[in-house]
DNA sequence: GTGCATGATTCTTT
DNA sequence: AAAGAATCATGCAC
């Protein structure tokens, strides 16, 4: 065990001589058996690997398989097999430590929550009904938009598979390539099994991170798809009559103050199928435009008075004039005419 | 295509 | 935080 040093020491020292002839010599198995000769066979044999590559493909050829073929090969081999072990460990230990990248974690969790990677249908249609009932709208006929929404996002999903498998296929074939290669070599050569091992995670690792960039731009290409969607400016659709009908009555029974309460406007969220926030912008843009322009309004108030109006003398025939803005008890208190 | 109507957004004011 | 005001972007009748 204590000569291996000074096989690895000889071999600096008389490696870089060279003598061909000698060195045919001892390939022959003809040297000289003393301790200074082995010495000088092995300066050789290394001498020989490491200027192999100079050699041309046919010489280097016929030199591997003479060298494989040299008595002193397998202690050789052994020797520096075992030197390569310690290297390799000590690299090992310093560069293993990989935390579990927190960014790729977030890039396939959206994409499962997207149905992009996740199983066949199910989560994508879920996450586009999703979309679609985020996008607020009278719900009536958003179905062309939700499947466009889910066509664009199969167009999607389908490249990501594409790119991913033929990733995933480049991978393993170059994997098989560098292992076939390096088992080949570690004939010639000492290459110990953590080392193929390691070579197999850097290759893994550099091909994940290409995986990476993919899902970052599906991600990205999601989110695009997804803003588009569900950005209502863009696919703004009026409400329906009938919720401009509740909306309108609202407003004009409580002209003198158009302000609904929380809980009116969720009550009139409900009853237009609409959320309460599209409740509030209706009002706001109501109380603004009315204010603006009563004349232009006057006509569409007449038409909301009397119908008020009718109402209550049909629900009551006392005749309740309560909200009644055609004959305001105090109008001063009006909202546009503060 | 044009112009007005209308729902949504953004910024400012209260 | 809610309302006002200005503005944007689309829908729709003409």
């Amino acid at each position: 065990m204590d000569d291996q040093p000074r096989l690895m020491h000889s071999s600096h020292g008389v490696g870089m001589a060279g003598h061909p002839g000698l060195a045919q010599h001892m390939l022959d198995g003809t040297g000289g058996a003393d301790g200074e000769g082995r010495k000088q066979d092995i300066g050789d044999i290394l001498q020989q690997i490491m200027t192999i590559t100079d050699e041309s493909l046919d010489e280097a050829q016929a030199r591997k398989h003479a060298l494989n073929c040299h008595r002193m090969k397998p202690a050789l081999f052994n020797v520096l097999c075992e030197i390569k072990e310690k290297t390799v460990l000590s690299i090992r230990g310093a560069q293993e430590e990989e935390p579990p990248d927190a960014q790729l974690m977030r890039l396939d969790n959206m994409l499962l929550a997207e149905g992009v990677s996740g199983p066949e249908k199910g989560g994508g249609s879920a996450a586009a009904a999703a979309a679609a009932a985020a996008a607020g709208g009278g719900g009536s006929d958003n179905s062309a938009e939700h499947s466009d929404y889910r066509a664009k996002l199969s167009q999607i999903r389908q490249i990501y598979h594409t790119e991913l498998e033929k990733y995933e296929q480049a991978c393993n074939e170059f994997t098989t390539h560098v292992m076939n290669l390096l088992r080949e070599q570690s004939r010639t050569r000492p290459i110990s099994p953590k080392e193929i091992e390691r070579m197999v995670g850097i290759i893994h690792r550099k091909f994940s991170s290409i995986q990476m960039q993919l899902k970052q731009s599906t991600c990205e290409a999601v989110m695009i798809l997804r803003s588009r969607f569900l950005d209502a400016r863009r696919k703004r659709r009026n409400f329906n009559k009938q919720a401009t009908e509740i909306l309108n009555e609202y407003f004009y029974s409580h002209l003198s103050n158009p302000y609904p309460s929380e809980e009116a406007k969720e009550e009139l969220a409900k009853k237009c199928s609409i959320t309460v926030s599209q409740v509030s912008n209706w009002f706001g843009n109501k109380r603004i435009r009315y204010k603006k322009n009563i004349g232009k309004f006057q006509e569409e108030a007449n038409m909301y008075a009397a119908k008020t109006a009718a109402n209550a003398t049909s629900v009551s025939t006392h005749g309740s004039q309560a909200n009644s803005p055609s004959t305001p008890n105090s109008a001063g208190e009006y909202f546009f005419l503060g």
